[in-house]
Order: structure tokens, then C-alpha cells, then sequence
DNA sequence: TCGGGATGTGTACGATGTCCACTTGTGGCC
DNA sequence: GGCCACAAGTGGACATCGTACACATCCCGA
């Protein structure tokens, strides 16, 4: 793998080693660089789902982005959540602006200042919406969900995010 | 890895060669065994959780039994469903029974039935509850939330298990 | 009793991650 | 302009891994 990397380079394998001190430490760089590749798609798919004061639209968008981005990189979504050193620390991305976990923060916060969102919501909601798309993109990608015929893929991801939305902004107060 | 596993039974790594063809072979295997384990655990979860016809408490049963299986045998759940063969099929199990898949599509089946559930969100249901889960494991596992500390995992699971929960329950009609 | 299948061993090969010692090109400073 | 430090790359070596092949051993049924 890291032999393979510095093939592609057309290098020898040891000249990694002078820029990273590991094969983790490697990985651990394509993954940091992934997440602003994955923010970057999140944005574009946020815009094009217009209104910004449509939470519901902007949440869906996110959960979207994040599993057409493993559907069209699988390669570099693998390496970057298989890095066993920890990304996503905080909100902020590689490049100072937001990373993906800061946008998703931000929308479901936002959500419950306007109102779309029960407060008692609020705690691991976060946790929920990213466990469910980060868990169809691996089943899509790695898991039993392999063989799903490109066609049917996109049906399950709006049923995944709809369905958490659902719970998340019509949820709540009834237990 | 598969010379590791010889190692620890005290034979030679060629043995391994006569009863699996491959290393992909033997991890198959593990992650066969290793539905079951799970189906196991789903159904004394399930049990614990009361009222069979409570399909609510049985859905979340299902979840969390999910997850604390990975947690608790972490090794085992990651080669489960690391190995690149497809693992669940379709609903019977290792031993005849029903795996872990099986189950869950009893309780949704059974929820659209007696009415818990609309069956405009039975398409997909048990794919978003999978992936849910399945996500949650493996960020708790593997990702960023590996530093989660034990006391704070278990609210995290019920936040998830509960969410998906009210959205497959709860929601639909209304788009 | 004997032959054959199941199980295991030994040796070997290519590939990998990593370590070490060595070369080479380039920029700044006297 | 000459020198030196330093960044970048090379080559060789090692342990480990998955796997292939040829060979040994055991036990059971005819």
C-alpha cells in the first residue's frame, strides 16, 4: 500500500518515510485531506438544494453528499475513515473554514433555534444523523449492500435520510 | 493475520490450507459464525425487552444488541463484516434459524401489519435501521467517537435507536 | 492388511512495511 | 565564489505475511 502509493509516484519506497514517519501517518494525511474533499461536496449539494432556511432540505443534503461522495470515491472514503488515527476532531476542516462535522453541527443546531427541532432532540443527534449515512455508505460500498444495482441506490440513500430527519424533527415528547 | 490464527491453535500456517482455501475463506467463516453470535444476542435482548407485541421496544431491542455486540467483541464484529464476502444473504441464519436479518425484517414486517408502522416507509426501513446501527458501531469502534467514554455510550445508542425509531414509526405522509 | 483420504509439516517465493547507510541537488552565508 | 547544512531520494537488508508445492503421518473401511 505504501509501496504501491510510491510506485504510482514513481518513487522509491523509502522516499515516503521523508514525508511521512508512517504508513498511519500517511493514511492519517489522506484522510485529514478527504474531509475537506467530502465538506466541499457537501456544500455544492447544500446550494443546489436551495432554500438555506429549509433545514430539512439542508440536513438531507448533507446526508447525500456525504454517501455520493463514498459512492464516487470509494477509495479515498475507505482510507479516510479507516485511518486509525482520529479525524474530524472538531468543527473546523483542513483549510479553516468548516469541516463536515462542523456543517452538520451547524444545521442541526440552527434546527433548533428555528424551531424544527425538539431541544431534547438535540443530544446525539449528530451521533444519529452521521451513524446512519456513514453506515448505508459502508454497506453500499463494503458491506451486503455491495450488488445493489446503481439504480436502486439512490432510493435507499432518500429512504435512510428522510426517515432520519423524520426522526429527528417530528420525534421527540412521547416516550 | 491468517498465520496469527495458526499461531494461537500451535499449528503450522500451511494447516489453515486445508480447511479454508484462502485467507478470504477463513474470514467468511468467522463472519458467518459470527451471525449468529449476533442473532443470539438480538433475541435474549429482545426477550429482556418484554411485550413481544410491542414492536417499538422490540425494533430498539434489535438495535442495541446490534451495537453492544460490536462493543463487546469488537474483533469479531470488525471481521464480520470486514470480510469481502457477502455475508447475510437473506434471512435464515448459520444454524437454520433466523439471523440478524431475518429478525429485522420480522419486526418491520410486523409493524407495517398491525399498523405501527406506514407502509409508504416500509421500502428501505431496514436498510436505514441497519445502516444506523451498523454506522453507530463502527464510529464507536473505529472512528471518531472511539474515545467516547464508556458511561457516555449508552445514552448515544438510545438517542439512535430511538430516533430511527419515531422516523420509521412516526413519520411518512406529509411530503 | 492394505490403500486412500484427511490432516499436518517443511521449504520456498513474492510482496509488504520499515530500518540503515549512503548519495545528490539546492539555498543561504561568509 | 566556495562551502556547508539540509531536504529529498536511493539501495540493500530484514522480519513478516499469504500462498504454493512436495512430502509425511494417521486412521478408517474394504
Amino acid at each position: 500500500m505504501l509501496r504501491e502509493a510510491t510506485r504510482r509516484v514513481g518513487v522509491s519506497p523509502n522516499a515516503a518515510y521523508r514525508h511521512f514517519s508512517d504508513r498511519e501517518d500517511l493514511l492519517a494525511a489522506v484522510s485529514l485531506h478527504c474531509l475537506t474533499l467530502v465538506a466541499t461536496e457537501i456544500m455544492r449539494e447544500q446550494a443546489a438544494a436551495g432554500a438555506a432556511d429549509d433545514l430539512g432540505a439542508q440536513l438531507d443534503a448533507i446526508g447525500r453528499a456525504y454517501v455520493h461522495f463514498a459512492l464516487r470515491e470509494p477509495g479515498l472514503f475507505r482510507t479516510a475513515f479507516a485511518a486509525h488515527t482520529d479525524p474530524e476532531p472538531g468543527r473546523g476542516g483542513e483549510d479553516g473554514g468548516l469541516g463536515p462535522y462542523g456543517l452538520l453541527l451547524d444545521v442541526l443546531d440552527r434546527a433548533v433555534e428555528h424551531g424544527a427541532m425538539r431541544a431534547e432532540r438535540r443530544p446525539g443527534a449528530e451521533v444519529t444523523a452521521w451513524a446512519s449515512v456513514h453506515g448505508l455508505a459502508l454497506l453500499l460500498l463494503d458491506g451486503p449492500l455491495r450488488s445493489v444495482p446503481e439504480a436502486a441506490r439512490e432510493p435507499l440513500i432518500d429512504a435512510v435520510v428522510r426517515t432520519v430527519r423524520d426522526g429527528l424533527f417530528r420525534g421527540g415528547a412521547a416516550d
